[in-house]
DNA sequence: GGTATCATGTAAATGGTTACATGATTAC
DNA sequence: GTAATCATGTAACCATTTACATGATACC
């Protein structure tokens, strides 16, 4: 055995919501769910070969103008059963989550380091960034709070905004701390 | 090329704090470390044969009792001038911090669902416990805020309580949110 | 004497990244 | 016509996990 296949699952999930092209989830990790999963679309096109393989989806060839094809594919009841079995699944441990700015900071262990404040302050603009676009997407995708139709994706992108604003304050604390 | 060894650089890392065993770089990965990057003995013991193959470290061997070995590793020169490197060079993108639990989330589309709630109050509790961990860490590692020795160290531990803290409290508003 | 921990390795399998490769369609 | 985007694939390489394997030492 090795690791276990998150991806499938994501697949799953998505094509369970409506068929898509592998040039349509390779775009999902672009946006929301990039959020919290990365993906190319090399690791894409032969890993939904092997779930049609496998009898999770299946795929219809459509065709653009007068020759591009892609498949669009459609998940199978097998499918919708190993993604319901996935969800069910309790999730009982956290795993770290890779930050390599944050193991940089763990190697500085002087307060005086000149290196810590160009460090803290490029952080700080990249996450307000980051903060900045996923208002955006909130105020894009959900402008009537009252009327929420994904309201897992409403959740996720609540929970990003807020950790992102979490990480700006604790920056910026750091940084006029050390600037006092 | 693939990807990029992150884990070689958290290793000369803390070999540059002191010569250490590969047994206790494994264990550095329970704590401290571990919130933020994970690594197994099999990848460790490997990579420590390469890296001094690399010449960037070097080892001694101790002999404990009658015949138990363990090899203490150095670091060398070329060894701190790749450790410097790589402190000096900018982080300039965030990579997506994956997490299951909000993946599955994700997919949840219904308010009404009945696996929200049991799936967001499991998490709270691991995340609750994480908290509790690290706050005991805290007190434990940095006894006295005015003699701040390794201040990264202190600088990630106060990020990660402050990270989780924030995770609890998202998921404890969303809970109230769904059982008013 | 037994159990937990110290201590170091290898093997097999899979996950994931980067690069290579090709061609069609759309919009300017 | 040309650049951006649509669309799908393969190859090579490295990272990471899980399991297999062995023996010593410390503590009760």
């Amino acid at each position: 055995m090795a690791q276990r296949n998150t991806l499938k699952y994501i697949i799953l999930g998505l094509i369970n919501e409506r068929p898509v092209t592998g040039y349509e989830l390779t775009k999902a990790f672009d946006s929301d769910i990039g959020e919290f999963w990365l993906a190319q679309h090399s690791q894409i096109y032969p890993l939904l070969k092997r779930m049609e393989h496998d009898q999770l989806i299946t795929h219809q060839l459509e065709v653009t103008g007068e020759k591009l094809e892609r498949k669009r594919y459609a998940i199978t009841p097998d499918g919708q059963q190993e993604l319901a079995d996935w969800l069910n699944e309790p999730v009982t441990k956290l795993n770290a989550n890779k930050d390599e700015f944050i193991l940089k900071l763990y190697f500085i262990r002087d307060r005086q380091d000149g290196r810590l404040l160009p460090m803290l302050t490029t952080q700080l603009q990249l996450h307000q960034q980051k903060r900045n676009h996923l208002q955006d997407q909130m105020a894009q995708k959900f402008p009537d709070a009252a009327h929420i139709e994904a309201y897992g994706h409403f959740l996720i992108l609540q929970h990003a905004i807020s950790r992102e604003q979490d990480y700006c304050q604790w920056l910026t604390n750091t940084i006029s701390n050390l600037t006092a």
